[in-house]
DNA sequence: TAGTGGTCTAGACCACGGT
DNA sequence: CCGTGGTCTAGACCACTAG
């Protein structure tokens, strides 16, 4: 079941995509665009929130909405996941578990994924060939026994654990910083001890809000960048900071 | 005039964050809390959608909304100034101009900002006295002229060029990623050559979508990080990929 | 199956922008 | 001033979760 909402959101993106719309042009008022597509108000503006939320458009009250951008954002929730971005963007890519074990939660451990033992896994992945990024996760004690049986190679984990135990990553807090290579980290990426690597700190919970795990990955420089959109002084259905995606 | 659901908004989340909804716990429903406030339901889904942009709570058809966090994010338009961001965060901070001069627009800025004469400043910024920020600056021409009449030692620009020409900074985009210190850099932070530095790239533009300036910003490492908060399978009043804030 | 959040409607009033 | 988006209401139906 497709909302009618989703409908009028993904015809009013492509007109902006295709160039119907030019950045810096104005969008139709609510209240012809509810003519047209015959749909309430109520509907018309939860559709142009979507596209708010794309960063595509912006508004303000007692003016037309007005068109910020026409590239695509992929709407990620997909920063949790290295394959499904690399996939949507079309790159090659894999991966390598180089170091697994179970142990016991440290103290800060506990405090994210909630006590007890955990898994710790090291893992190295690549793009277009190139090794990329190291990836330091901890799982928590109930889902490591899942993430035991997948295969070393294993493409990506998000899609593997939702297959096997139809574990759903749905809600993840990130810090990003940048850092100097250790030497673990530049004898896999090939590159100097102490050279640039860009963080990304994560910590993941079911919807529930149970913690999954939390993972420090460390990307090669200027394999990746963070893209962000936001805006200042809007309301709270458009309040979004900004999709948030991948940058080859 | 303060909205209804931001006063709703206001109440829920400072109960969030005193513990009266611990993390994990069930908010009360929809139709209690319209009962409560003696608002209708829409008002009150309006007001959660504030708190599920902010990453406090979750929420997912068919079960109640839950608590995920409750640590004040600080809802950061902010991510375009550092002056409005150290102090909100209480931090003692400064800022210097090291060079300023207008120059023909390149091939890139002019795609960007909208092509002429554009305004270089080249500014070093310090957190509790130490040099944490190198800010090269570019603005559009339109704006030139009163960036030029800001003194050298202007803690906050966007402050001023609000108030000296009510120029409001509306819409940003922002490449985060992370790049060696090339001799500048080092020289100006206090760092050595090649060492690692955390880059935020931006464009920002007025409400009416008008490019003000494009700015690159490199932070020393361990000096701040961005903090992101986001979610999937969200609906678009909660579709926000997250809050957006520095991290000291 | 009962309760919950997600979608949609139709109408009202207000604050703001531009003319 | 008019048109615009922002807020709020009241009610309806549906999809989903959970007991």
């Amino acid at each position: 079941m497709v909302a009618r909402y989703e409908l009028i959101a993904d015809e009013l993106r492509d007109e902006i995509l295709s160039g119907a719309h030019p950045v810096g042009s104005q969008l139709p008022s609510e209240a012809e665009l509810a003519g047209r597509f015959r749909a309430a108000r109520g509907t018309v503006r939860q559709a142009v929130a979507v596209l708010a939320a794309e960063g595509l458009v912006g508004s303000r009250q007692g003016a037309r909405r007005i068109v910020l951008g026409n590239a695509r954002s992929q709407s990620f929730a997909e920063l949790h996941s290295f394959a499904q971005w690399a996939r949507a963007n079309g790159h090659r890519f894999g991966g390598q578990v180089i170091e697994q074990r179970r142990r016991p939660a440290s103290a800060a451990e506990c405090a994210r994924l909630g006590g007890g033992e955990v898994l710790e896994v090291l893992r190295l992945r690549s793009l277009e060939g190139e090794p990329v990024l190291v990836e330091r996760t901890v799982y928590a004690g109930w889902v490591a026994a899942a993430v035991e049986t997948l295969p070393p190679g294993c493409e990506s984990v998000t899609e593997a654990l939702y297959d096997s135990i139809g574990l759903v990553f749905a809600y993840g807090e990130h810090l990003i910083d940048a850092v100097p290579a250790n030497t673990r980290d530049a004898d896999l990426l090939g590159v100097r001890r102490g050279s640039p690597l860009l963080r990304q700190r994560r910590t993941t919970t079911t919807h529930e809000g149970r913690p999954v795990e939390t993972s420090d990955d460390r990307y090669r420089a200027g394999s990746v960048a963070f893209s962000i959109r936001n805006s200042i002084g809007a309301n709270p259905l458009v309040r979004q900071a900004g999709d948030l995606r991948f940058w080859p």
